[in-house]
DNA sequence: TTAGATGCAAAGTGTTTGCAGCCTG
DNA sequence: CAGGCTGCAAACACTTTGCATCTAA
């Protein structure tokens, strides 16, 4: 995400796109409480202080601001997406043990190279799993 | 996979599971096309020669090969999980204009280390999207 | 013989959609 | 004021589960 708030509200805005009570909610939520997030982890929180919050919204916010460029999904596990507000170039670790994410700022060689066997590379997904420092 | 049906077979029978009609039939099916399968295309394919087959014994045996290490589990998509018959160590590129799901035959190297930042790395899973070859 | 496997259908789960009504710009 | 956005609930798609029945060893 951009540094401030403002910024990602002006991002929005420079889409054409309408800045509700809603979006300014969930993305200041994000500035505030950075990290690794599930839609219904936000719900959860907004939902009590936001009285008309619905999960729709969420959801629909959450994929707008990743093709914004304000978020980054994750798919980390098999049942739920995460968004993840660090949106620089990195890896993740994932423990098997405690369910921690953790952040491994690193670039992919070969994302870099921009090819592998002829075939042109525009992303790569990847995570490591294992138990994490804190863990073992 | 092992390299025949019949290693395949013992490997299961070893695990103390009974050799059905249906796990044989799916472990034939795999050895005879190997690539990267869906549940519901081996539904597709096999249900018409055996009649009697159903969604949940593919679910069931599926998972079963990937805990025999008979099959590696891939999620390459966000809706559905694909099962690769080449278990050795190896990535993947998916063409995201043709669709085409490609083995990278390579070792991750953080992997290959056991360790990143700290944490004990288990598992690298990672994937390259973008334009394959032939696409371009 | 009997533990374990199957098939069916129903349930589960995260996510998406349709639409009437509301709100931002 | 007008198009975009919201909330609700129902729909969706893949996968899992419960249970009566069947079958491999």
């Amino acid at each position: 995400m951009k540094s401030t708030l403002e910024e990602s509200l002006e991002i929005l805005s420079g889409l054409g796109l309408v800045l509700t009570l809603q979006r300014r909610a969930i993305l200041k939520f994000l500035h505030e409480q950075q990290g690794h997030w599930t839609a219904e982890a936000i719900y959860g929180e907004l939902r009590p202080r936001y009285g008309s919050l619905s999960r729709a919204t969420v959801y629909k916010t959450l994929e707008l601001l990743c093709e914004a460029g304000e978020l980054q999904c994750l798919r980390l596990r098999k049942d739920v997406m995460h968004y993840d507000t660090f949106t620089g170039p990195h890896h993740h670790f994932l423990c098997e043990q405690c369910g921690a994410i953790i952040d491994i700022p690193m670039e992919c060689p070969i994302k870099a190279s921009g090819r592998i066997e002829g075939h042109r590379v525009d992303r790569c997904i990847a995570y490591f799993a294992g138990v994490c420092e804190a863990c073992l």
